[in-house]
RNA sequence: GGAGAGGUGGCAGAGUGGUCUAUUGCGCGGGUUUGCUAAACCCGUGAGUCUUAACGGGCUCCGCAGGUUCAAAUCCUGUCCUCUCCGCCA
């Protein structure tokens, strides 16, 4: 979330900001509401301070009498207090829920469009789209042929948007695993399995919202406990309520993790196969810095994806995302859109990862923190992220990509040497 | 899952309702002394937030959240975490 300070001595520009976004936010209701939050808190203050004042006098009282009278303007005083507590408690419940609205600040070189209709290609992979002299199939067809993907049985186990990966495809997901993750060290990562459940508070410090209407967030009943939906939130949550050395900056992490989502409203939409699932594994990049480092370790970020799938010889845009199609946390975003030539009529492009800096916006929340040495204060930290590779949808890419006309799928280069072999063929299955 | 013990500042570790401001030590910063270093001694040493031009001052924070009280690190309730033992288990 936004300072409540920043908001209020930037109204305009907020507001602006809003409105760019699309997101309807009601920044003057909440001035005013932070206004008389607090005048209540000055209020409140005078009063402890009396209170304590009142404390120390019983302490030393002389007699009894004093003793009796003194206690009963404390309780005066404490009546007082607990009608203006009460009134600042429902105050600030508001206050929160308005300010949650607000989104995070815009890179002023972000593009301007209410969806991604206005997102704005600025560079392409090394691999160029491919031709082919046959009609390309598509994953779900693929799969099946070579009894890669069971949809029907994910449906009779966990209904419609699982599926079983089976045969090569489980070799394919632990290989894209492996090879993600040896990039991510080689350039610094600390790599980490996360848990794949978060305390709701943790959630909602990295901006994700359980329980709510459109929640794309499962939620354990009878806890306080979700599924994550990226192990951005865990690896998030690694550093709520801390505070780290400014030397240690920046911090990078991967993660693993199992990734669930409802996908409610989502019913309808081109979601063919595996592209819009329940559950998918995911290495996530994360990162913690320093407020001048977010930009730099952004575009890392940015580069590591491109290597990733530039080594996968798959063919991608880069696109910078635009103003009405950002996060709420994100203050500026970059999605790498695989090709697949089995979307659509004649191949799409399909989002295959994102990266997004959230500025301060995550740590406030998170209440992340760093410490320079020698000064006084701490201040918060810079959170990142980036998807290295989503299973489920680099699946998507590299069977249509890698197909060829007798439906055998070539395995990638890079991916072979953890696989043992060059091609998938029906007649080649893992029994 | 059951029983017990515990969670206090960067660290160690006192404090079981008010009597000075959370004792003290270590660490850290500054200073005095001093060929240099060390030792010794002296002073200072957390975070958040409000207020102030500044100096300063107010409030909050003893895992977290409530409660009792004029007053809570201290008493009560809930909760999270750590440790020990038992049970179960890949």
């Amino acid at each position: 979330m936004l300072d409540r300070k920043f908001i209020i001595d930037n109204i305009d520009a907020v507001k602006l900001n809003c409105e760019r976004r699309f997101v309807e936010a009601d920044v003057a209701r909440f001035v005013t509401l932070e206004n008389e939050r607090k005048n209540l808190q000055q209020e409140l203050e005078q009063l402890q301070a009396e209170t304590n004042s009142i404390a120390k006098q019983i302490a030393k009282a002389a007699d009894n009498n004093e003793r009796e009278s003194k206690k009963e303007l404390g309780r005066k005083i404490r009546e007082k207090s607990d009608s203006i507590r009460s009134k600042l408690e429902s105050l600030e419940t508001e206050i929160d829920s308005v300010q949650r609205t607000i989104p995070n600040m815009t890179h002023p070189d972000a593009p301007i469009g209410s969806d991604d209709h206005s997102n704005k290609p600025i560079a392409n992979g090394k691999t160029s789209l491919p031709t082919y002299d046959f009609k390309p199939l598509d994953h779900v067809e693929l799969g099946e042929y070579l009894d890669l993907i069971d949809f029907e049985s994910g449906a009779r186990v966990a209904g419609a948007g699982f599926y079983f990966l089976k045969n090569d495809a489980v070799l394919l997901e632990l290989a894209l695993q492996q090879y993600a993750v040896e990039i991510l060290i080689d350039a610094g990562f600390t790599p980490t399995t996360t848990p794949d459940l978060a305390r709701n508070s943790i959630l909602q410090g990295t901006g994700y919202i359980p329980r709510g209407n459109e929640t794309q967030i499962y939620s354990i009943d009878g806890t306080d406990l979700s599924l994550v939906a990226t192990a951005e939130i865990p690896l998030g949550g690694l550093l709520t309520n801390q505070t780290v050395d400014v030397e240690q900056l920046p911090l990078r992490y991967c993660g693993i993790s199992h990734c669930f989502r409802t996908e409610a409203g989502a019913a309808g939409r081109a979601s063919r196969g595996l592209y819009r699932v329940h559950q998918f594994t995911k290495v996530e990049m994360f990162a913690f810095t320093l407020p001048e480092q977010s930009e730099s370790i952004h575009q890392e970020m940015l580069q590591l994806e491109c290597k990733i799938f530039d080594g996968l010889g798959i063919p991608y845009q880069v696109v910078d995302t635009a103003t009405g199609d950002l996060g709420g946390p994100a203050f500026r975003k970059f999605d790498l859109e695989a090709w697949m030539p089995g979307r659509g009529i004649k191949g799409e492009y399909g989002e295959v990862t994102s990266t997004s800096n959230c500025t301060d916006y995550q740590a406030r929340r998170l209440n992340a923190r760093y410490k320079i040495k020698g000064e006084k204060g701490t201040k918060f930290l810079h959170t990142l992220n980036g998807t290295a590779i989503a299973i489920s949808r680099a699946l998507i890419a590299i069977m249509e990509l890698y197909q060829k006309e007798d439906k055998s799928i070539e395995i990638p280069k890079a991916l072979q040497k953890y696989i043992g072999k060059e091609i998938i063929t029906a007649n080649n299955k893992n029994k």
